[in-house]
DNA sequence: TCTGTAGAGGAAACCGGTGTCATATTCAAC
DNA sequence: GTTGAATATGACACCGGTTTCCTCTACAGA
């Protein structure tokens, strides 16, 4: 090193100390300037590109890590057209579905920049499309994930295809556009809760069902009446009752089920609210669990273990359903719409509790 | 209107319709161009500027309603230095609670343009400042929500009056600084769960507390103990147990409670979690809810509604204190710490069910 | 008629980053 | 010692708003 250039140094060391002392949050500018080379660079350096020698890294990075320096996201995003925001759209009824999907999310995208903005919505509302609309557009945002049933609603995606918003959907069954989605395989799991019921020895089984516009309402029912076809049993159309996947509408599907003669020996329920519904109307109707009435519920919510007694159920992955979409979206690879995902760990798994015995008289 | 006028009106309306065709969003230079003024002006309109006629006013507004130009967020922070987002720190265990948070401040936010960026974070963290820290700065966010327990946090709210974060906290008890706050009377609630027990005669009365690092935890225990006094009742400090808030820790402090001799006849929770876990305790100890044992929780959470038999609680007005909180942000009342906010709509109240009755042998 | 003043509006710099394109440096090959 | 490509860096315009400061107009009062 020549006598001049540890005097600069020693003249950059002072400038930078001057700075610290200041307390003001340092610009792209101050790093360029206390670093001797023009913010151009420095920009470089922070968008990772390689044309920029070892050397200058090094020295800039001494600079940027001594002043803890962080971009600005509005600037960056103003000259990128985009925001550093992920929005969850969510109009799912049970609170522990919607935490565990941010929750998901959020671990993937932890010490990326990246923050998640949430939008519940309501898909009868007839500004629906407009509000969505509005929200993406405003927020420029970088991306959104849909879980169901928002991520079954096709106009929504026909929007947001058009305007451009890369988007994951989390959905039960693979739906026909090539695009970018999580699938859980919801036939599996409740096919599985139809051969545990089966193989206890139960002949008259019921099914809960959530609502029609559901998609995973048919597919929960179409995999329990294959998984009951297993065993040689049939999932007759009278056995079928339609609840909205609320605890009340449990309630009501329970006692009418319960009314009938001869009354079902096992109840399949679309979720583990309505089966919680279902156990308020066995217990008004005298019946116990479960050894009049084996009931099985689907999601694993934490309402499952703390209901008496403990409910059998079909657990779902969603945190990890939650992850694998942000994953997804921040790799990049939804941007070219360049196919679904469907990913082996986000399999359904039956939960085997109290909940579910052999038939009375066996 | 002279000739002149009329043609160069023309003349903007093919223009106006030209721009419509071409598709692009619309920026405030074209709004500018489009209406025949300065972007300032323009910038004046949208800011609510009372220095513009109206009759300039009208004419802008007319090209900004037909192409429904909406400012950019990122250049409108960049000018700002802060961006329109709203955060919301939460550490709560309960999934109901924060959804029924997130809801009540989006109920505030709606239209506003503001948006709601969440944060989990867990407090026993060595990282935890550092974390919220540069979220808050790296977002530049508007301002804050803390709902317990991170609302209770010294040093978080310390470090957000340093960076100039507004904050607003929702907590059980007023807290010491003069600062924006939402405050629920927990007090109060337990108070009147405390009178409803005594008044069915219940004599010993158990309390299960939540951990000690809630701030809540010591205000319900001492309006319980409050409540019981009233009535010439005493809350020893034998009658106390600690748990977690928590499912598992209800069910360990209602065995132990239970293995007592002689045992309570009544127990009130901190909260609907551990009043669950108790009714599990009840049943493994083959006691009868209410018949041989009276169990009150706090909050009002759905589980509350879904246990058998229904669960005596104290409702939370949860949605309506984050409702409550955004508008005191968006307010900006926030903005020179103007004291705090105590309203009585945000009152717990005592939900009456089926868990409660008169100890036996009366 | 000549101010003085307040309302209305515009020009240019700025917020803190990026893109484009030109230029400077390095190093292998002739 | 050139030459040429590849690498490395910088100047300057730009993203879409806001702020500062200045000009222009209209109108009341002298």
């Amino acid at each position: 090193m020549t006598e001049s250039e540890k005097a600069a140094a020693e003249a950059s060391d002072a400038a930078l100390e001057d700075f610290q002392r200041s307390g003001r949050r340092p610009t792209i500018n101050d790093i360029a300037r206390l670093s001797g080379v023009s913010k151009k660079t420095v920009s470089r350096i922070i968008n990772l590109s390689p044309f920029v020698k070892d050397e200058t890294r090094e020295r800039v990075m001494k600079v940027i890590d001594a002043l803890a320096y962080m971009p600005d996201l509005q600037a960056r995003g103003l000259a990128f057209r985009r925001s550093f925001l992920i929005g969850l759209i969510y109009n799912n009824p049970s609170a522990q579905y919607v935490i565990d999907m941010q929750q998901g999310i959020l671990d993937a995208v932890r010490g990326s920049g990246y923050e998640l903005v949430v939008h519940p919505c309501d898909l009868s509302n007839p500004n629906f499309l407009k509000d969505v609309r509005a929200f993406v557009e405003r927020q420029k945002l970088f991306g959104v994930i849909m879980p169901p049933s928002v991520s079954e609603d096709e106009a929504l995606a026909q929007l947001l295809a058009e305007i451009e918003c890369p988007y994951v959907r989390i959905a039960s069954v693979s739906l026909d556009r090539n695009e970018a989605m999580i699938v859980t395989n919801d036939r599996n799991g409740a096919a599985e809760a139809a051969r545990h019921l089966a193989d206890l020895g139960h002949k008259r089984i019921a099914f809960v069902s959530g609502p029609t516009s559901f998609r995973s309402s048919h597919e929960r029912r179409e995999g329990f009446a294959a998984g009951l076809a297993e065993k040689g049993l049939k999932l007759a159309a009278d056995d079928v009752v339609f609840g909205a996947y609320t605890f009340e509408s449990g309630v009501e599907c329970g006692a009418a089920l319960l009314k009938r003669k001869p009354r079902p020996t096992a109840i399949f329920c679309g979720n583990d609210e309505m089966a919680a519904g279902v156990y308020r109307a066995a217990r008004d109707a005298g019946f116990e669990i479960p050894r009049d009435l084996s009931v099985v519920g689907y999601d694993d919510s934490p309402v499952a273990a703390k209901v008496w007694p403990p409910l059998t159920t079909v657990k779902l992955p969603i945190r990890e359903m939650g992850r694998l979409a942000a994953e997804k979206l921040l790799s990049g690879a939804v941007e070219g719409f360049t196919g679904r995902v469907i990913d082996a760990k986000v399999a359904p798994a039956l939960v085997v509790r109290e909940s579910t015995a052999k038939p009375a008289g066996r």
